[in-house]
DNA sequence: AGTATTAAAGACTCTTTTATCCTAAATTAA
DNA sequence: TTAATTTAGGATAAAAGAGTCTTTAATACT
């Protein structure tokens, strides 16, 4: 099990991208797509999440795209994974028990529900901007890996 | 996204079960599903995995069973963990990026990487039977519930 | 020896996630 | 108005996860 679905992984690197790009006119989705090495239809499923949740401004046609309904330094990543994948890392058991109530709290709860608060602390934290200049400082490395990326990347043990 | 899978929750609550009825002898699979409200087939299946772990040993027959090869007391629950859902979630990047370096660091890196860490403190520091006994203490809740059940508790606000 | 009990193992089904493909609708530009 | 571009949306397919069912092998008890 990962921490995220792997389309949330996705639309988390997509915004990074798109914040890397600025947010001054709309920028396809297929560019993106290509630059992430991801199926650009796939990757318009995942961004149309996005948009419905208000965090994207869609434009179709030519010059169209998407871009950030507001500046992407406002942008925390907790607001992609609750779009995406929903809170429930954040606010559910980990032993996956329904029926909750602190009254007759079940095992792992105190420490758990503290964990739980620094994770969401921690997603809650991050903005897209401090995370795109991070990316472009250390060198960007964004792009999903083929079979073909990862033999190369393999062979020179740098990317 | 959960933390865990469904399976690797049901392998952790039958062993809290199995460590509170002692290790003694062997403990039916059976009864312990019944316990859970699981499935025994399904049950059987993800103790298998712990059996070939050797977390577990197991006996058929009559009289068998599983029982835990060494002291409850001593079984930490990353064991469970690892021997289910395997390390990925303590060692892999947040991100999904391969071909990781702390060279290129990509973004999140740091933060993350730390988190981890603390996570899989986490896991590495509870036992199974301090849960066990945090079971006992509160009052157990470990059973799956039914839909019924949910009704039920939703009637009842407590359970 | 024979029968009941129990875990192991594998085939199979159902659901969810991941991914692809095709068509429709909106928009721009010629 | 026509053609090209681009997101939206639905149908479908492939893969993984969750769960069921049947058969087999080991064991204990009579
Ligand atoms: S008692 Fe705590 S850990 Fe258990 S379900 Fe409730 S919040 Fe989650
Ligand atoms: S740089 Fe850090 S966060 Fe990124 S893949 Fe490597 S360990 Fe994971």
């Amino acid at each position: 099990m990962a921490l995220l679905s792997k389309s949330c992984v996705y639309g988390i690197r997509a915004a990074i991208l798109m914040a890397i790009k600025g947010n001054e006119e709309f920028i396809s989705i297929k560019d993106i797509a290509k630059d992430l090495n991801l199926s650009a239809h796939f990757l318009t499923k995942i961004l149309q999440q996005l948009t419905q949740e208000g965090l994207l401004l869609s434009h179709r046609g030519p010059k169209g795209g998407v871009k950030f309904s507001r500046e992407p330094k406002l942008i925390k990543l907790i607001e992609i994974v609750a779009a995406i994948d929903g809170l429930e890392l954040f606010e559910e058991c980990a032993l996956g028990l329904h029926g909750c109530g602190t009254a007759t709290p079940c095992p792992l709860h105190e420490k758990w529900s503290e964990h739980k608060l620094v994770l969401r602390r921690l997603f809650e934290t991050e903005s897209l901007e401090k995370l795109a200049d991070n990316v472009q400082e250390a060198g960007l490395r964004l792009r999903t890996l083929s079979q073909l990326d990862i033999l190369e990347f393999n062979k020179n043990k740098r990317l």
